[in-house]
RNA sequence: GGAGAGGUGUCCGAGCGGUUGAAGGAGCUAGUCUCGAAAACUAGUAGUGGGUUUAUCCUACUCGCGAGUUCGAAUCUCGCCCUCUCCGCCA
């Protein structure tokens, strides 16, 4: 969440950012019910405050008259209660007004919250305007010897490609069938070698990010509470993209929903922690299964292992001190893993920077990575498809919001409290990262090469078919 | 599922009706000592909200959360949440 005060201060920052990132959040309706509950808090105080005075002064003298009641004559008795009744009283009206003031506050705070909790996080000042992924500026794009882009798969390999799901089927790597038997729609079964794929794919890149990277793994819940979903972010703006387990209808103390990214696991780790200086930077990585609803995006990308509502990838996760520059160099060094990642895969792909209104509501700055899918796209001239790129990767800097949201903070060398800057990128995400696998190293007979990365982790097989 | 114990500051841990916003220790910061470091010693060190002459102070709230008892609650009562231990069941 954004920092009230800068809001109150520089609201049109926010008002910005919210028109940059095609949202609408009423950020004058929340300044002026933040303007209101201050107002409510400020009277509030000054009743308490006297209340407090009050007590002070009266509460010695009370016991002093009660002191004196226990030896007084009658008539002195009667004088004595009636004193004490009008000490006793004083503080009556200032309770009543304290009470008014928590009625008016618990009455317009919930919408206050959620009014907050909608702002989002304004993009940074060079990420280009624009309203959706079709304005995202290409930055560079790489492909392996032997492969360019100006030309089709068959001019380039001197065969027409096919596509991941004839390839997946021809070698019995995935049933979509049986997996739709029993899951439904957008759910599949992966055997025999797509398992040692999809298992190697996974284990190389944990690896990668532990013995190449310094990245600490961490195994986390995917099953978490709700807390945790509004902590980073994902929720409210994302709750119908997340599975919700409601155990609390059966019972149990709280309901729980299913992770989408292993990013929730491991920034909630330090949720609600104060981390010595010395703790930072944390570099977490993860592998865990991710279960997305893909509410919205009904009949979009139906077949195949584009878009499914379960996938295993492996997450890293940045915690840095509050410093822009040493954010943006994480951010860099993200990118970086990703290419070499996805070079020493012999896959082809490029980087976008994300415009403003491709940003989620955390972000700030975003590049996603998308890698060639000779499958994808129309169909060509020549019967085959022409290809098309398809995303594999983001990485993100999402300067302090989430760590606002989560609560996690650190003391600086001058021992001030200060929330730290969170990034996050995807090391692998596969199935999906199968698609361009497979079809990037594809053979005239259809038999499919295994990058010599994966090969450690498969067995030693070297190719499939 | 049955029985019990407990949730306190950056962390550990005392306190169980009133000068306790909180002992003691660790950590951290500064200083002394040292060629330097370590050790030792000395001092400082809670958070949140609000106000403000905005860098300094004032103020309110906070000992899991919420309500209650009381002139007064970290301390007593009730409800809720969470954690741990033992037994049962089980991957």
């Amino acid at each position: 969440m954004i920092d009230l005060k800068e809001l109150r201060e520089h609201p049109d920052r926010f008002r910005n950012g919210v028109r940059d990132k095609c949202m609408t959040v009423d950020i004058d309706r929340l300044l002026a019910i933040d303007e209101a509950r201050r107002a409510i808090i400020t009277r509030q105080e000054t009743a308490r405050a006297e209340q407090n005075r009050i007590g002070k002064e009266s509460g010695p003298m009370i016991g002093q008259l009660k002191a004196k009641f226990k030896s007084a004559n009658p008539l002195e008795k009667e004088r004595i209660t009636s004193e004490i009744a009008g000490l006793e009283a004083r503080p009556i009206a200032l309770k009543a007004e304290v009470q008014e003031c928590d009625a008016r506050l618990a009455a317009i705070e919930p919408e206050w919250k959620s009014l907050w909790m909608l702002v989002p996080q304004p993009p940074a000042a060079d990420v280009p305007k624009g309203k959706g992924s079709e304005d995202n500026i290409e930055l560079r794009r790489w492909a392996p010897a032997g492969w360019n882009f100006a030309q089709t798969f068959a001019q380039n390999r001197g065969f027409a490609p096919r596509t991941h799901l004839e390839l997946v089927k021809m070698h019995g790597l995935v049933d979509f069938e049986r997996g739709v038997k029993m899951a439904g729609t957008r759910h599949y079964v992966m055997t025999g070698l797509g398992m040692r794929l999809h298992q190697a794919v996974l284990r190389y890149a944990i690896d990668f990010m532990a013995d190449r990277r310094g990245f600490t793994p961490m195994g986390v819940p995917v099953l978490v509470k709700e807390e945790c979903m509004i902590g980073t972010g994902f929720f409210p703006a994302g709750r119908e993209q997340a599975y919700h387990i409601e155990e609390s209808v059966r019972g149990s103390a709280h309901d729980l929903f299913l992770t989408g990214t292993g990013e929730v696991g491991l920034m909630g780790l330090h949720a609600d922690e104060i981390l010595d200086l010395h703790a930072l930077p944390l570099k977490y990585c993860t592998v865990s299964t991710c279960f997305r609803r893909e509410a919205g995006a009904a009949g979009k990308d139906t077949a195949g292992l584009y878009r499914i509502h379960q996938f295993d990838k492996v997450e890293q996760i940045v915690v840095c001190r509050a410093d822009e520059a040493e954010s943006r160099a994480w951010h860099a060094q993200m990118m970086e893993t990703v290419e070499m990642i996805l070079q020493s895969l012999g896959l082809a792909y490029r980087l976008l920077q994300c415009c403003t209104g491709d940003l989620g509501v955390k972000n700030e700055d975003m590049i996603d990575i998308e890698s060639w899918m000779p499958g994808r796209g129309a169909i060509g001239s020549d019967g085959a498809p022409t290809g098309e790129f398809g995303e594999t990767h983001s990485a993100s800097r999402l300067g302090d919001f989430q760590c606002r949201r989560l609560n996690l903070r650190y003391r600086d060398e001058t021992g001030k409290l200060r929330f730290a800057y969170a990034l996050n990128n995807t090391v692998i995400a596969s199935p999906r990262v199968l698609i361009p696998i497979l079809e990037m190293h594809q053979q005239a007979d259809g038999s499919v090469v295994v990058p010599e990365v994966l090969r450690p982790f498969m067995g030693g097989i070297a190719k499939i078919g």
